[in-house]
DNA sequence: ACGTTTGTGTACTGAACAGTCAATAACGCT
DNA sequence: AGCGTTATTGACTGTTCAGTACACAAACGT
């Protein structure tokens, strides 16, 4: 009954999400959403309701995907879930915890957590981004948690270490490497951090 | 011969890091700079050069007191090393690292790093903050790997680990703590994080 | 085929922005 | 006391901003 829209939604939110990170919240105008997704200023207004609703929409969807994917890697039956959580470590410092979506060249601008770079941009100051930053986190810890008790049952992570502790650990230790690779570390450092972190995780006692 | 300034250059700059702290970079106007520090636009851009001006020289006042303060909280004799290294990393959580310089009542706004905000923000787009930002990390990196070795010499730490190694992990989690803390978490969680890299720090191994 | 409904693009508006400038004020020197 | 020098102020400029309004286009039901 009435005329369709002409684009995907998710893939222009998901422009907008590349904007936003490589220009941050306050330094990304309207005209810049717009050119970064072809459309133009009343769709945008129509659609997403302004540039704070197209940040909120654009969280929204890298919360999906990410909850969607961060799980799906780290799941599994308990004999691997240690080198899963080895390779997820080593993925998510380089940028490829979404790999269908993030450019095939590992590109550190991609690697940081989108969700992070805006709530310390704008979190203080803005609840709505501050909560679903934390959301973000929280599916990711929980994803993580399981995946070091799959290992402690295993036999590979200490059983008495606590697991959503190891948890907030590994995920705080990557949410850092967003911040040194913002430095303008290379791959090799924060490899080598990654890996320092997960050499140090407690292993069981052979007593 | 002159008319002497008015203003204590420190200070203002420290009040326009405040500013800078609490609104980014890009969501800061030279009106709010004039109204934190007191001073008139035209005064600003007379002794700083301007909005940049000033963002650049108030990371270099933060980067001086890093240097002066960080190094000197964690040098000291052998015995005492592993010890300062706890505390070091508590305070820096709480962001009391420079407590001369921090209100009493910790302020999570004011505990994140100035320079690791700033570089994640614009360092991508701003070669020099983003060469700041790196200083300021690496005279750390520094302070917290000489405190290291420190510990190894007092038979804490195992004398096998790579210290600059070490220094990296310890001082990305506590960076980590910046973000984590601006998802909204309180101090008992980013207490927890810190004290478990610090439990998994590797000690010597007792055959 | 036509009218209604909705998407789309562009021109517009008032506010806020960064940066400049000329006038004023305060000091040291002679 | 007067002069030269420098800090300071507040008004001014052109630009850019977010958000709105309006005109046009497209598709579907009838």
């Amino acid at each position: 009954m009435a005329r369709p829209r002409t684009f995907d939604r998710d893939h222009v939110l998901h422009a907008a999400e590349r904007q936003f990170r490589e220009s941050g919240y306050n330094g990304t105008s309207v005209d810049d959403i717009s050119a970064a997704t072809g459309l133009g200023r009343g769709s945008l207004y129509a659609a997403f309701d302004g540039k704070h609703g197209v940040l909120v929409q654009a969280m929204a969807g890298y919360f999906d995907r990410l909850g969607n994917v961060a799980p799906k890697v780290l799941a599994g039956p308990d004999e691997g879930a240690l080198e899963r959580l080895h390779g997820y470590l080593l993925r998510a410092v380089h940028g490829v915890p979404l790999a269908d979506d993030v450019s095939p060249a590992s590109d550190r601008a991609a690697a940081a957590c989108f969700a992070g770079k805006m709530a310390l941009e704008i979190g203080a100051s803005d609840a709505e981004v501050q909560r679903l930053a934390a959301e973000c986190f929280a599916v990711l810890v929980m994803a993580v948690a399981e995946c070091v008790r799959a290992a402690q049952r295993n036999g590979d992570i200490d059983p008495d270490a606590d697991a959503e502790d190891l948890a907030y650990l590994l995920l705080t230790v990557i949410r850092g490497t967003d911040v040194v690779g913002a430095y303008g570390h290379g791959p090799a450092r924060l490899t080598q951090i990654a890996e320092s972190a997960f050499a140090l995780l407690p292993r069981v006692s052979r007593h």
